[in-house]
DNA sequence: ACCACTGGTTGATATAGATCAAGAAAGCAC
DNA sequence: GTGCTTTCTTGATCTATATCAACCAGTGGT
């Protein structure tokens, strides 16, 4: 099984049998650093998954940029509005170091459902557990300081720090880099 | 149409011949104020809609209450990964007043998909939607100050003010009692 | 009417984390 | 390597918000 196969499958449960078929409709394509895999208040009508590099989600405000979230190496990269609903993206989706993606586009997403018996199921599930996710981070901007975040990230996603800028982790953990840098510092002695 | 049908209708968008015969699904309950719709830890096997009244979404951190979500009349509420997945409840849900619900038990939620072709599709738009939401609230936390998001709570849900305790507002959008009162003190003037 | 209880306000103080500013390190180009 | 840019660290200060504590205003029960 290809390692392309083995990501799909992974991520949607998709019924070994089917699992061939479905994988020709994913592409492999590259993205630079610094590229923009999408433009906010463009089209975004790809979704990818991340066979290597990270993908920096964010958006402007009042000047300032603010990561919302970061993708790497295993995980589903996409702008969700945009690919769902057909709207313009809501964020800006930008490589952090050179990507390889495997990607499917909105047309060939929609067409999965002909052959695959239960995709909409599948798609349910999946987005589900995204919404679970962000739950959780809700709840964590609710009852936690921003030590016991850092804590947590290291926790669930220690490797990031040694592939993306520190600036943009702090961000998605709402806290400035200088924060950043003095509970890690702390968290060394 | 009743009013129960015009609720469902809204949130999922069935086709109007298929709405009588869904609405059958959803049965008239109650909750007194401060009955639990759910427990953490137990299952819950519920779905509803809120025809009156307010329910508080909330979990325990460190001896504390923190409120995650209110719902009130015209909205859903339910713990999403317990009917999802069956699992055990990660909420607490409460009534904050007296309520009247249209509930759909697990079973025959699922059981939905069996008549209205697309069901699998329209729960998808649904948590899509739901997820979309808390990209925001996510990105409210990482942008904005608790002021900012006091004011985008006015402009949302004002009429939460009038309906459920303030301390409960307060949690749900990460401040203190005395800090959201300091806030609408500050804007009366 | 009275008490008890819950919820809201206000003031004084404390503190986590932001901001500002200056260096130090680490990458990257040539 | 040498310089140039980007990122990270460290220190000094500031500020938004939390905490603690007292008090006040409703509301429901008896």
């Amino acid at each position: 099984m290809s390692s392309k196969e083995q990501y799909i499958g992974q991520y949607f449960g998709i019924q070994p049998q089917l699992l061939p078929q479905t994988a020709t409709f994913f592409k492999e394509n590259a993205l630079l650093k610094n590229e923009y895999f999408c433009r906010q208040g463009r089209n975004c009508n790809t979704l990818s998954f991340i066979r290597s590099g990270a993908l920096r989600v964010f958006a402007y405000q009042d000047g300032k940029e603010v990561t919302q979230w970061i993708a790497a190496e295993g995980e589903l990269i996409t702008d969700l509005s945009s690919i769902m609903f057909g709207t313009t993206a809501r964020w800006e989706i930008q490589a952090l170091s050179d990507c390889e993606l495997y990607s499917i586009d909105r047309n060939d997403l929609n067409r999965l459902g002909d052959f695959i018996p239960n995709w909409a199921a599948l798609e349910k599930t999946f987005i589900s557990k995204c919404f679970l996710m962000l739950e959780d981070r809700v709840f964590s901007f609710l009852s936690m300081t921003a030590e016991e975040r850092y804590q947590q990230f290291l926790v669930k996603r220690m490797h990031l720090f040694n592939e993306v800028p520190h600036q943009y982790i702090a961000s998605m953990l709402g806290m400035t880099p200088e924060t950043l840098s003095r509970l890690r510092n702390k968290n060394l002695k």
